[in-house]
DNA sequence: TAATATATTGATTGGCCATTCAATATATTA
DNA sequence: TAATATATTGAATGGCCAATCAATATATTA
């Protein structure tokens, strides 16, 4: 149980390193060295934890993109209406603490080049996007006529996404406020019968 | 006349081939004698040509924002009203000639990455940015009250940005049509008065 | 304790890359 | 034509990186 233990955590502690050298210095200057170095480990031992570079990016985005499905759950009341749950994606989309440090919101960009390249992240990537809005066409589809569900839906997530990478890496909870703002007036604006 | 000559073409040749390149294989697979032999020439005589890799890049990627503009003002008439330039702006954005073919959408894709680590193509992509608005902006202004003006044309950026970065590098002319309505919608809800 | 497994290190390897450079070819000019 | 500038090549340079490996330390087990 023990050894198991170590591997853990060593493991978690190069996934966080990972994460923060790849959001502070960009994937480029993400080498295998500096992530150790980070985790106050010799450069070698990475190979030891994961099979390959490729593998610790992988799991320490799938981590991200967890952390990120966890703080929109958290926001939403138990059982929540569909218009509730419409407003915990919106404001869990531009809450603080996933984009308003610096270091997680470079991390989605991040996440977003890596998929270009790395088959691995791109499912992942792909994976978590069809989560996010098959998220939102759970609330959607309860609230207007089936046709207009697809249009109403992309619409949403795209709004979303747009402002998610508009200024990615600089927010200011003022940019965040208004992007919320701005989602919301969009969802209104869509569908009848929700407010505020 | 003609050795200055020489050099326009083969430096239009190794930007073209830049382009094709990154778009083709990304920036990593972007290498300076991937691009030398792509555009005909060895290895050696892209440094002839360019300072460095990095000016090679973000001349290329200048080439293309000036190509996007040019396209969305060739879709609008002479003299347009505020509502044909916005019209302009939103079939422009998704215009097949540069996001239907797969290259042109990933090299926008690109050129968002490499903003995140170059510094001089940080402030290309971000001027281009700041223009995209203000066009958006000039037309806006003219439809709506002040007090709306900075809304509404924030909404409209972000939902275009949303729908361009979304499948980024594979769009069928489908999904094209689609973004395009949706936008267009978004406009005419925001802005009465506006039709079609 | 002895034997075995795991953890950790830092040097090494082999590969890739941007850039430089000397050498050669091809124009331009006088 | 002779002299000079430009174009082009391909090999060499020096640096960086992921991954490997032998060596050492530390824990686990019998």
């Amino acid at each position: 149980m023990a050894k198991r233990s170590i591997k853990a955590m060593r493991r978690d502690e190069l996934m966080d390193a990972a994460i923060a050298v790849i959001a502070e210095e960009g994937m480029p200057g993400a080498t295998m060295a500096v992530i150790a170095r980070r985790a106050g480990m010799s450069a070698g031992l990475v190979n030891h934890y994961f099979e390959s570079k490729e593998e610790l990016i992988a799991l320490a985005m799938r981590s991200l993109s967890n952390l990120f499905r966890q703080d929109i759950m958290r926001l939403a009341p138990a059982d929540p209406t569909p218009a509730q749950r419409l407003r915990a994606i919106v404001d869990g989309s531009f809450a603080p603490q996933h984009l308003g440090t610096p270091k997680r919101a470079a991390m989605w960009m991040q996440f977003m080049i890596a998929a270009q390249t790395e088959p691995r992240i791109k499912h992942l990537y792909h994976l978590t996007g069809a989560r996010f809005v098959s998220n939102i066409r759970y609330a959607v589809r309860r609230l207007v006529p089936a046709d207009q569900v697809d249009d109403i839906v992309d619409g949403i997530a795209a709004l979303i996404d747009g402002f998610f990478w508009q200024n990615a890496g600089e927010y200011e909870e003022e940019d965040l406020e208004r992007a919320r703002r701005i989602c919301w007036r969009y969802v209104c604006l869509q569908i009848p019968g929700i407010e505020l």
